[in-house]
DNA sequence: ATATCCCCCCGCCAGA
DNA sequence: ACTCTGGCGGGGGGAT
């Protein structure tokens, strides 16, 4: 059984704090356990010692039944229903299951779309998404889901732009990510965007999956990578895209910036010496990347997140 | 802010 | 027929 009040002690009682940014996951019955842990691991815990206004967390029902079965013989007694997301800041929907036949209750759909309205966060892992098309809120929006759902996901939404390769999408206010693991990925994503990466690192740490370590090393590019692989540019430029997902200069790009971000949290660097250490020829060149992979400029970002 | 250069990316096609 | 490779050229976007 999973009593979120219990287990997550601390984090129960400050819940109602208004300050705090809750993040609220309703529980379908037979909800896969999984991709269920993801978002209680990430956020129902209490981790003040790294950010110290840490996310209130709570589970709730998507029925009217006060007792939610889950698979393995596991249920959920939820004290809230979908109407608990009415205080949410956060709604990460978790896997669904049969996503492809089965639809979601309309009292949740109803409250996925107020939270939305009312400015709300919206996030979806794996099956997950299928809710946020459901609800309308994936309409000309980017989005993904786990690759083996992808095609039945675009067929019955033709409307959502849906992309297969990718880990996760965020598309600011509504955030998808792929199969299981993938939305945990998701979650570190959320909160290098609301804590920096420092903290995204740390509780990356903490859960013992491999950090976003940054990669710095710039200037090889133009030595050229396709030689040294003793392949053609065109076909190591393929190569790189099904190994990594993106190409060379989009990956390169990203691990600047996200070295970039480190550096401007950890360091008093300026903002030329941190572009330089991360092997850009100049600041502007650093504020444009930056800007697009980080959605902010470099000082605000520093501003933001550094101690 | 604007302009110009450069080169990355990707569609396309021919060949293995 | 199908898959993979490698080259070409244009468009687009980043760098200065």
């Amino acid at each position: 059984m999973i009593e979120p009040e219990r287990t997550s002690g601390r984090i129960a009682d400050r819940r109602y704090v208004s300050a705090m940014h809750r993040v609220v996951v309703p529980v379908p019955p037979g909800a896969p356990v999984f991709e269920l842990a993801v978002p209680c691991e990430v956020f129902g815990r209490d981790r003040c010692d790294v950010v110290p206004d840490w996310y209130g967390f709570r589970l709730c029902r998507t029925e009217t039944a006060a007792r939610t079965e889950l698979p393995h013989g596991l249920s959920f007694d939820g004290d809230a229903g979908p109407e608990a997301l009415a205080t949410a800041d956060t709604v990460i929907v978790p896997a669904w299951p049969d996503p492809v036949g089965a639809t979601a209750p309309d009292d949740l759909i109803v409250a996925l779309q107020a939270a939305h309205a009312r400015g709300a966060r919206i996030a979806s892992i794996c099956s997950g998404a299928f809710v946020l098309a459901q609800a309308g809120l994936l309409d000309g929006r980017r989005a993904t889901t786990h690759w083996c759902y992808a095609e039945a996901l675009a067929a019955r939404f033709p409307r959502v732009r849906v992309e297969p390769d990718v880990l996760y999408i965020d598309e600011g206010d509504l955030l998808t990510s792929a199969g299981t693991a993938a939305g945990l990925d998701l979650c570190l994503h959320i909160i290098r965007r609301d804590h920096g990466a420092r903290a995204a690192a740390e509780i990356a740490r903490r859960l013992v999956v491999a950090p976003h370590r940054e990669g710095g090393q710039a200037q090889f590019v133009r030595a050229d990578l396709a030689e040294r692989a003793a392949m053609s540019p065109r076909t190591f430029a393929r190569a790189f895209v099904a190994a990594v997902g993106m190409p060379p200069m989009r990956w390169l790009s990203r691990r600047r910036v996200a070295a970039a971000q480190e550096l401007l949290e950890t360091t008093a660097l300026s903002v030329e010496q941190v572009a330089a250490r991360v092997g850009y020829g100049s600041a502007v060149s650093l504020r444009t990347q930056f800007g697009a992979v980080a959605g902010t400029a470099p000082t605000r970002y520093r501003r933001t997140f550094a101690r």
